[in-house]
DNA sequence: TTAATATATGTACAGTTGTTCAATTATTCA
DNA sequence: TGAATAATTGAACAACTGTACATATATTAA
């Protein structure tokens, strides 16, 4: 492995390092999946929404009411998490009721929480 | 629980449902850090780093060919990932070796990547 | 001290994101 | 059908974020 198969602009210090652990990297693919994910959760208002659905199923009225914000707010909201596949919807006449559509989003939580409350 | 008690802008459905999630839902300051926690694990620059890292532990210039990025832009993540208690790091000489400070990283990689294969 | 190297940091800029406002769609009921 | 209501969607704008470049700091060795 020489120096110029290097893309950075440094001195190359460990290569065996480098190596091995260029040979465990997942692809770009799945970084950005992974990442993508997390990024959804990285916000909020989301949050908010989510934690709001794991205590009970509502319609986007009851959650605008709840995190008293804008219906319009709320609902592009919940279109994010409905396109990423966290949340899902139900129709019931005029109203579209949403409730989790992922195990692993209340394990996270918890994870998460647990992290925060390590560091206080 | 009279109308006027929303600050949203709509009619409200179902008092009792959001009565009952408004109990439940914890102080904004949680939900805050909550998000702040994730936000940093949302950027695939920043997850390729922890993962990394929970490979090897490496200096600065070893993650930025691992990653073939400039020194520079990953000093700066790693700034944020030490800031934020995700990474720790120990000087010897002139290099700087980072390593990963929260076995919940490790968790939530794990419940993440669980998360994508399932919805594949 | 001076030169070289590893890392950190400040600034600037392009790209992204969340909210608001306005308009639209869908459904119910008179 | 037409009015009322729930939700969605598009556009615009301010705020934020990641990277690159330039500069600064820190350490080593000559």
């Amino acid at each position: 492995m020489s120096k110029n198969e290097f893309t950075c602009d440094c001195n190359i210090i460990h290569e065996d390092i480098v190596r091995d652990t260029l040979s465990k990297m997942p692809s770009e693919d799945s970084f950005n999946k992974l990442a993508e994910f997390f990024k959804i959760l990285g916000d909020t208002t989301r949050t908010r929404i989510l934690f709001a659905l794991d205590q009970n199923e509502m319609c986007v009225c009851d959650i605008a009411n709840v995190l008293g914000m804008t219906k319009s707010s709320i609902s592009h909201q919940l279109g994010i998490l409905r396109r990423s596949g966290i949340v899902k919807c139900r129709k019931e006449g005029k109203e579209v009721y949403y409730m989790l559509d992922d195990d692993h989003v209340k394990e996270l939580f918890e994870v998460g929480i647990e992290h925060i409350e390590h560091k206080i």
